[in-house]
DNA sequence: GGATCATTTCCACAAACTTCGAAATGAGGA
DNA sequence: TCCTCATTTCGAAGTTTGTGGAAATGATCC
């Protein structure tokens, strides 16, 4: 992953909404959840929910597929996983960050 | 950490100098770096650096000091831990999400 | 084809963010 | 005290983001 795509990951998630938006597809898991389900959860009108789905869609943290009549959103873990990767890389690159769940090796460093 | 705090970190990390500064402070380790040697570094006029120098320690990522006639700002690793924590904590809690650098444990989980 | 349901796009507006020159602050040295 | 250096605050402008009602799209069923 590189810089402008984390900034774009983080961006996307660095708002109330969307945190939590990302937070229940996650929840969801596999099944993931459709646009008016995931709308009445978070209490969002459609339209609003739809821009913010857009722009997790935006950053690829999450996928749309078609069901039927209803749109089915997933997370999509790889992208997630990728941006901690990244946040991790950043983070105890090149000095004493030992400890506190940040314990990357040096091989996966260079990797990385 | 929770999910407003965690908000402001991601938004403070969501910008491209912002994320470019948070870096140069954790590769520059320990010693930190004077607020003048990052606008040099960064090539960023002083006022818009102190701007975004005050964002991330708004949310806590930086911290500094000051020595004799300069400020010292150095990254606060147990912030970016937790922020990287709450992530992995939101990208695996509840469905699959095995390999690829995400290998929490569940007795992380439950204390994270 | 026409009705209906789920979702998105359009639009306009308010709020927040980013930028950076100029002035102000604050600490040391002469 | 006065001067200088390092940094922050102020102020004003342009840009981006978030919001939600109304209209448009797209798929399904009768």
């Amino acid at each position: 992953m590189d810089s402008t795509s984390a900034i774009d990951a983080l961006g996307a998630l660095a708002q109330e909404h969307r945190l939590a938006l990302f937070r229940l597809l996650v929840q969801a898991g596999g099944n993931g959840m459709a646009a008016g389900a995931i709308a009445e959860a978070l209490g969002v009108p459609n339209s609003s929910l739809s821009f913010h789905l857009a722009q997790l869609r935006g950053a690829g943290l999450i996928e749309q597929e078609r069901q039927h009549r209803t749109i089915i959103y997933r997370a999509n873990y790889p992208a997630m996983n990728a941006l901690v990767a990244y946040l991790m890389e950043n983070c105890c690159a090149a000095s004493g960050c030992e400890g506190d769940g940040c314990e990357i090796t040096a091989d996966e460093r260079e990797t990385a």
